[in-house]
DNA sequence: ATATAAATGTTATAGCATTACATGGCGAAC
DNA sequence: GTTCGCCATGTAATGCTATAACATTTATAT
């Protein structure tokens, strides 16, 4: 558990949450964790998870509509993650690949195409569950 | 409006609606369409759409919840196809990359990952939209 | 102190997707 | 040609995901 004093109370909540779930959540997971401490509705938690996006401290990943948190916080240089998220045991993978982000941006270039943001995943099996 | 002699009516109709509607569309909105020809459920949209993506002739794009008509539908080559969405006049681009497949591959060969499908989403402004 | 922006709380609603169960059509095997 | 099995369909109900609208409170800067 880190410490993240610039965030609000439920920021801190949600970031929380997402740490403990080791893996990814959905909001409505997310929601019913913190009910004990007092949070009601999806908005709330909503909020809070467009600020840890925002921050870069949580991903969201659109094939299951759920959140996880960063895995590495850090590295604010690529900008294009990819995830590889295990169908069978629900348990993701984070990397980038310059070159992946390189041939990207090279077609953006080409046809004058302004990238706001990228997914990037690959769902399939994981080496454990497809043994 | 080409001929699909080997589709169902439903999975017909479905279809139709995606080519009239060039461009994303919500299985929701495909639904509205088809109302009049007697669909009346959103299991029939969705059902029609599984089909129509098994068979390669349209997509599903995670980040608009919604779905296109392929636009290279006989290219099963590479299964692995990118999408640039402009957010400000929702025209979409399909295309694919050599090198960002084989980046891809090489990274799940070497974590011994299976994959089974694969999301790439490019969110932005096209060039007219950006001008 | 006060203006301003940001965060919060709450209710209601919109939008997306699936479960469960019943029915119907159509070809293969016998 | 009947029976079996498979696939598609129809229908109702429900569950999950996300946002709109509005009121209020809290933090920040000058």
């Amino acid at each position: 558990m880190t410490l993240h004093t610039d965030l609000t109370r439920n920021q801190s909540l949600v970031l929380g949450a997402l740490e403990r779930a080791e893996g990814p959540i959905s909001a409505y997971a997310i929601l019913d964790e913190l009910r004990t401490d007092g949070l009601r509705a999806p908005l709330q938690v909503y909020r809070a998870l467009d600020k840890l996006l925002d921050m870069g401290l949580a991903h969201r990943l659109e094939t299951l509509n759920a959140f996880i948190l960063c895995a590495h916080p850090h590295e604010h240089t690529s900008e294009i993650i990819a995830f590889a998220i295990c169908e069978t045991c629900r348990q993701v993978w984070e990397f980038s690949d310059d070159t992946v982000r390189e041939r990207l941006i090279a077609w953006t270039q080409a046809q004058d195409f302004r990238p706001s943001r990228t997914t990037m995943e690959i769902k399939g099996q994981c080496r454990k569950c497809a043994a």
